[in-house]
DNA sequence: CGCCGAGTTGACCATGTTCAAGGTGGGTGG
DNA sequence: CCACCCACCTTGAACATGGTCAACTCGGCG
C-alpha cells in the first residue's frame, strides 16, 4: 500500500519510533483510519497518567504504538529502585519482545492514547512479508543503538552531563521556539538519568544560574545556549 | 542445512549468542567447516588482545561471530572515558547494525578468532529467507533485553551489587567446579560496570573477606557462596 | 483561602573517585 | 635457574560528587 520505504525514520527518543510496518501502517495514521482497518487489527486504548500498560513478566501478546501522550519503559529492583530505559512519544512503537514475556514494564507518563496490535497476527504477517520482517529487525536494532548511548550516559557521565544530554534529547521532540515542554516529573527524569530528584533539581538550577537555560515553570524550559548544552553533552 | 529451530539459544553474556542464521550456520561450526562454505561467505580472522575489530563510525559492512576468545563492545567519550556494553564469547554474534555505520567499537579482549560475514550477502539471503530474517529480529531483541538489564545495573546498583552481578553473569560462561576464569582485566570489568579499577579491586577484596569468593589469582575466582552472591545481585 | 503534591534548597553524610605508594606474578634474559 | 622487570593489581588516605534527610516554597485546584 502506501508508505513503503520511508517508514523507518532516523531520530528517536523512544527508540522504536516510526517503525510502522506495512499492513499495520494505515491503522496508525489518524487521517485515514478505516481504510485498511481489517488488515491492521489494532485496538485503540487510553491510559491515564501512571497507569500501567504492561508489566515486566506479563505474557507479551501485544505490542503498541503511541498515538498521543508519552509512555515510559522501566525496570524495578526488588526494593523499589527504578530505572527508566526510554520515553516513547507519538509514533514510537514499544512492547516488542524476543521471548514469551515482556522483560520491561510500560506505563503512561501523561494521558496517552495507544494502539495495541496482536503480536501473533503481526508475526504471521511478517512470515509472509519480508519487508515487514526487515523493518522489525531494523527498528529493534535502532532501539539497541539508543540503549547503548543510554548505557554510556548512565555509566560514565556526571550529573551535569546527564541533565544536559536529557535536555538535548527531549528538545528534538517537544521544542518550539527554543522552549521545551516536559511531559514527565522530576522523578521520571531522575530515574531516566540514574540520579535523584534533588540532584536533577539542583543541576537545573545551576544551569539556569549559568544562563544555559531558563526555568519558565516546572514543565517549561527555555534553552538559551544550545551550543553550550551540546558541549556539555559531548 | 542442519540446525533449523534450536538456533536461538536462551542465555547470553554478549547478547547475540547463538544467532547463527540458516545458511551461515555451517561455516560457524568448527567440526564441519567446509560443508556449506560457499553458501556461507564468512572469512576467518584472528585478533591479538586489544586489537580493534571495528570502530564506532566505521562503515558497517560486516558482522561477526566469535569462534574462540572474548570480544568487548565499547563506546568512548571524547576525553577517553570508556563504557563496555557487552562481552562476547564463543558463539556470540556482534556487529549487526541498523544504519550504514557501526555505532559502537569492538575489540579483542583475549586472543580471538572470529568469522566475518558480508552484511550485504546476509541481507540478500534474509530477503529470501523468512526464517533467517525472523532469527535476526529475535536475536537483536534479545540483545536489547541484555542492554536493558545492563542499564538498570549501571543506573541503580551500588558497587557491591554490580560486582556480584558481574560474577554471576560471567559464571554462566566460564565456571567449572565453582571457579570462574576471567578473560578480562580489572579495567575491563570496571568499564563494564561503570566503576573504577580501584573500586572493583576493593569490592572483590571485600567479598573475599566476607567469604563469598576466593581470589585464587587475579584471573581465577572461586565462588564460595553462590546463593549469597545471587542475593546481592537481586 | 488553604491544602497538597511537586519542586527547591540547605546541611550533612556516604559511596565511590582520585592520587599515591606498594605489592605480585608471569615472562624474559642473563 | 634465578633475578629482574613491567604491567597489573591492591591498598591507603584525602577528596568530591552525588545521596539523604529535612525544611521550606511554589503553584494548581477545590
Amino acid at each position: 500500500m502506501a508508505a513503503p520505504a520511508a517508514i523507518l525514520s532516523p531520530s528517536s527518543f523512544g527508540p522504536l519510533r516510526s517503525m510502522a510496518p506495512g499492513v499495520v501502517w494505515s491503522a496508525l495514521r489518524p487521517e485515514e483510519p478505516e481504510a485498511d482497518a481489517f488488515r491492521a487489527p489494532g485496538t485503540v486504548q487510553h491510559f491515564l497518567p501512571d497507569r500501567q500498560i504492561f508489566a515486566d513478566g506479563d505474557p507479551a501478546d501485544h505490542f503498541y504504538r503511541v498515538v498521543t501522550g508519552v509512555v515510559r519503559a522501566c525496570k524495578f529492583l526488588s526494593d523499589g529502585r527504578r530505572q527508566i530505559e526510554a520515553f516513547y512519544v507519538t509514533g514510537d512503537v514499544f512492547g516488542l519482545e524476543a521471548g514469551l514475556n515482556y522483560n520491561i514494564s510500560a506505563e503512561a507518563v501523561s494521558d496517552s492514547t495507544v494502539i495495541a496490535f496482536r503480536r501473533k497476527a503481526v508475526e504471521a504477517l511478517a512470515q509472509k512479508d519480508i519487508a515487514l520482517s526487515t523493518q522489525l529487525t531494523t527498528a529493534v536494532m535502532r532501539a539497541l543503538g539508543h540503549a547503548r548511548s543510554h548505557a554510556l550516559l548512565l555509566g560514565r557521565r556526571g550529573a551535569v552531563e546527564k541533565v544536559a544530554s536529557f535536555l538535548n534529547e527531549w528538545a528534538t521532540h517537544s521544542a518550539s521556539a527554543g522552549v521545551i515542554h516536559l511531559a514527565m516529573t522530576r522523578q521520571d527524569i531522575a530515574d531516566y538519568l540514574g540520579l535523584t530528584i534533588e540532584t536533577v533539581s539542583r543541576t537545573l538550577t545551576q544551569l539556569e544560574r549559568d544562563r544555559l537555560i531558563a526555568l519558565l515553570n516546572t514543565r517549561q524550559i527555555r534553552l538559551c545556549n544550545r551550543a553550550a548544552l551540546e558541549d556539555l553533552a559531548a
